[in-house]
DNA sequence: AGTATGCAAATAAGG
DNA sequence: TCCTTATTTGCATAC
């Protein structure tokens, strides 16, 4: 299908010579690439709803990401930030970069899918469990009362979120000022692995070292018994998952989504992921109960260190996918020339063209895997007979694919957290991924 | 309004 | 420096 010597000229002429293809990207410099901001989906300044009889004190916010939600999508381009339609490097861990994109996204008609990724079927949520849709408001606190934090999260906490710097989104990490990153020693490959051991605190809390006996690796068990504390606690005390997210920033200068945090409630992350965030999620457990130790981890250099070091994820326009995709069915493999060229005139980072094809070539390589359901095991064998193929794909072996995509072979050796399948949870070689 | 999920962007690791 | 492959992570949106 597409091979390094796919490569068509293409039909205008351009200044596309590199490598492998010869093209010709015509007028395709509309719209600009839009890295999004930190999507947090619910305003986020605020303390959350106090759990039934825990009336929330008033003025009093708890995290310092005030309102992400509609913001971070309206926001404009710093005046002098640079522009985010430009191409714009993005430098890891170093400075943050605040800047986000109006627009929208080529949204996914995500449905009908058969949750492939939950090896743990969501068992029925034990009696102080809450179903799904609004815990909060169903949950009664059984124990203390929600910590209370006297300094209010607000906009000043986030320079570059208030008057003075109406460029950055609130609630975007980036808006740190000037690169003020956490660490070295917590920017391990995975910013995660050493955060355990990075700080005393971190090491006793992190759970890496007593807590549930995981100093190593955790067993399934104690994943499962962790995300289902990790979930009732932050229930009971009325953090939403965006909360845990955002506050994860606070405490180890590496925030993650709401998404990631119901991932790991719902234990859909592989095994080695959830080893990897369950000291960060620990410690939070941790801190969440003491106000005085949140209130620490908010204070202003918290925040500020508080930078985010994954690069923000870049929503490409429809019709600049459009324009990609014509460009990769002429050819596969530009090089770097054309890439740069490419990048130029559709408004993109060089990056994020550069990774857009490799991107591309994977998920072309994905859907020509031919299934190998036989190898599947257990639940997830179950799961993926009973899956269904999402509706109006486009390509032809859904059916055999993850939620991902990725092929049932790959998932045997990349599983999801799955407790079923003990043997590929080597506590000494967590999962495959080996990398 | 919070949570769940599809798709894919970004990253890691080895070559 | 860039590729491939595997994996992580989050935007956008459905629920």
């Amino acid at each position: 299908m597409y091979s390094q010597d796919n490569r068509a000229p293409f039909p205008m002429g351009s200044s596309l010579h590199d490598g492998n293809c010869q093209s010709i990207y015509p007028g395709v410099g509309q719209a600009a690439p839009r890295p999004i901001g930190e999507a947090s989906q619910r305003p986020m300044g605020q303390l959350p709803p106090r759990p039934l009889g825990h009336p929330q004190p008033s003025g009093h916010t708890f995290l310092p990401f005030p309102g992400v939600k509609a913001p971070f999508r309206t926001c404009e381009r710093p005046g002098g930030g640079g522009d985010p339609g430009q191409a714009r490097p993005w430098h890891a861990f170093q400075a943050p970069e605040p800047h986000c994109q109006p627009g929208i996204s080529g949204g996914h008609p995500g449905d009908g899918e058969t949750e492939l990724r939950r090896e743990f079927k969501e068992e029925p949520l034990s009696e102080d469990e809450v179903p799904r849709g609004s815990p909060e408001t169903k949950y009664s606190p059984p124990g203390p009362a929600p910590p209370y934090y006297p300094q209010a999260w607000n906009l000043s906490y986030w320079p570059g979120l208030g008057a003075s710097a109406p460029s950055n989104s609130p609630g975007q990490v980036y808006s740190a000022p000037h690169g003020l990153y956490i660490s070295p020693q917590n920017q391990s490959s995975s910013g995660v692995s050493s955060l355990g051991s990075s700080s005393s605190e971190a090491a006793s809390e992190g759970g890496l070292s007593s807590d549930s006996g995981d100093e190593d690796t955790p067993t399934n068990e104690e994943l499962e018994q962790f995300a289902k504390e990790l979930k009732h606690k932050r229930i009971t005390l009325g953090f939403t998952q965006a909360d845990v997210g955002l506050a994860l920033g606070s405490l180890y200068g590496r925030m993650f989504s709401q998404t990631t945090i119901c991932r790991f409630e719902a234990l859909q992350l592989s095994f080695k992921n959830m080893c990897k965030l369950k000291p960060l999620l620990q410690r939070w457990l941790n801190e969440a109960d003491n106000t005085q130790n949140m209130e620490q981890l908010c204070n202003m250099e918290q925040m500020l260190a508080q930078a985010r070091k994954r690069k923000r994820r870049t929503s490409i326009e429809n019709n600049v996918k459009g324009t990609l995709e014509t460009l990769f069915q002429k050819c596969s493999k530009p090089g770097p020339q054309e890439i740069y060229q490419i990048a130029e005139d559709l408004s993109l980072e060089k990056d994020v063209v550069r990774v857009w094809f490799c991107n591309r070539r994977q998920k072309g390589k994905r859907l020509l895997l031919p299934p190998h359901i036989e190898e599947m095991e257990g639940g997830m064998y179950e799961a993926i007979q009973t899956m269904t193929p999402p509706a109006g794909s486009t390509y032809a072996l859904p059916a055999m694919l993850t939620s991902q995509g990725y092929s049932v072979t790959s998932m045997t050796s990349a599983p999801m957290y799955m407790p079923a399948f003990p043997q590929a949870l080597h506590p000494g070689s967590p999962m495959g991924n080996s990398n």
